[in-house]
DNA sequence: TTTCAATCATACGTTTTTGTATAGTCGCTG
DNA sequence: CAGCGACTATACAAAAACGTATGATTGAAA
């Protein structure tokens, strides 16, 4: 067993549930999906899939095989990348996937990689949100922007300055539900969090909140979904303060007690500091962000 | 450019240095793999080997695609063991890999393994022998041996012990040179030690030794090689006192003054520590090597 | 209940990929 | 300087992989 192209039709049939739409998304076909997959389950050894009339349902193993299976994808996109920085000429040139949060990719980057795509333009950006930190380790990125200092060897980080955060509530809900007195109030109110996903919650342990997901009376995992609900006066919630001051009709709660900010770091692979397309991305990002933050924090 | 293949024929030609190596070595012929070659550079848009009638020699891009690469194939080895531990039986069975330094995965882990090996016939064992410490970020390996205290997310730790080191020197280099007096004395000695890798230097770098790369006079990276080099009578070199204490022509050095040891870690991943077969090599590991770490201590 | 839109499985012709055989080039050695 | 051993490149045949077409099964909607 070593034919490493049947682990993208693993993964298709994985992800679509079906032969026939792994096979739409490979544009292969569903009979050669289907062998492929055979002859997989006949070289592991192992049962990968449950078949049935209308579909494929993964088995244990196969669920246990997918993380290998999508470091393997990961790794091929980043040789595709790397390949296009070939030369590594005097012009700056390439594929660069920036990693971020949703809510630094979503209103903070896109203008600041405005920027540097009009400056360099022969650089492709890649924008990959989310809010894991593994994304460099797993070369599903090249740069990634991140919240927290970053402890693996390897990577070389940059610290930008610091993001604001604070609590706010919509005007409407502030008529309706009023102002908390002070951090034990908070409990009589409604707070919108996290679901799920804790990450946000690690990042600001240090803080005087205790943030603990049965405080919440609205979870939701995406930042972006919190801000949002938020707006339409769900209840009181943690945003960035950039995000809440564009909103006119929010109103920062507890301001004076609940000042929190976070660490901002630009995050790149030792041994690929050096491509210049990447440099140029990184020093980029480090001006315009930079630049944002101090705005940020004059205000 | 989307064919997973093509990236096996560029690594046996990038390790074997033509085409035909290449071919014998992935049991594909000489023609195909030049095809691949071929195909690769074509799909990538760049030039990957420069071909000369005694060899491929790969071009700087090639060098920089070569890690990609090797993680594909670290992430192809890791579904395929993974795959053996399908089930999760009651009686665990499966490969495991196990990564170690040279020391202690040579002369310190096999007694305990063989002892493993004999408790769970259905297990086989891997040993990867380096002093990498990304071993488990790639899943090269399953379980680590580790001197340092891993700093990783995702992977869970179990600190086994002290591993005690001391410098040694043979006998005869002792009656020719006599024994320094004092750490200051060492200058005037001829010093066995690291060549360019000095992680064994970071490791003691809380040490009272000043440990750079000048002070030696013999210089290799295996670990082995050095304690094979002092017990050639080359000169006085660090080892782990149980090494030496298996030879009565080492005597030690500075035994009062130089006295280090070194944590010994235990690491698996976060999602694999509940895989039996894993944990029943982990927890024979951790008994073995805190057993064997105890009689150490108490000599 | 019947129909329809999915699905997976199988048979067969075609395309693509691979292997064999051979020619040609370079460097090394006697 | 000739011969040998290593390599790459090319031409053609064999083998493997793939796609098309079709049948069979299921589940949901009419």
């Amino acid at each position: 067993m070593n034919d490493w192209t049947l682990l993208r039709s693993f993964l298709a049939v994985l992800r679509r549930g079906s032969l026939s739409a792994a096979a739409r998304e490979t544009g292969l076909t569903q009979p050669t999906i289907g062998r492929h997959i055979d002859e997989l389950e006949a070289g592991l050894g192992v049962a990968l899939f449950t078949r049935s009339p209308n579909g494929l349902a993964p088995t244990e193993t196969a669920s246990a095989l997918v993380v290998h299976a999508e470091a393997m994808e990961a790794a091929f996109a980043a040789l595709k990348r790397a390949a296009t920085w070939s030369g590594d000429v005097v012009q700056p040139r390439g594929t660069v996937r920036i990693s971020a949060s949703e809510v630094m990719g979503t209103f903070v980057l896109t203008p600041i990689l405005a920027d540097i795509a009009e400056r360099h333009r022969d650089i492709i950006l890649e924008l990959a949100l989310n809010n894991r930190t593994d994304d460099l380790l797993r070369r599903d990125a090249d740069i990634a922007v991140r919240m927290t200092r970053p402890k693996q060897n390897g990577l070389v980080a940059r610290r930008i300055g610091h993001v604001p955060l604070g609590l706010f509530a919509h005007r409407r809900y502030v008529a309706a539900a009023g102002l908390p007195a002070d951090i034990e109030a908070l409990r009589g109110h409604r707070i919108v969090g996290f679901d799920r996903d804790d990450h946000s919650a690690r990042m600001v342990a240090q803080s005087v909140l205790p943030i603990k997901r049965d405080l919440f009376s609205f979870r939701v995992d995406s930042d972006v979904a919190q801000a949002m609900a938020v707006r339409a006066g769900l209840g009181i919630g943690m945003m960035q303060k950039s995000m809440a001051q564009a909103d006119p009709d929010l109103v920062p709660v507890l301001a004076d007690q609940v000042a929190l900010q976070l660490e901002c770091w630009l995050v790149v692979h030792e041994d690929q500091k050096d491509q210049s397309a990447i440099r140029a991305v990184f020093d980029g990002l480090a001006e315009g962000l930079g630049g944002w933050l101090e705005t940020m924090a004059s205000r």
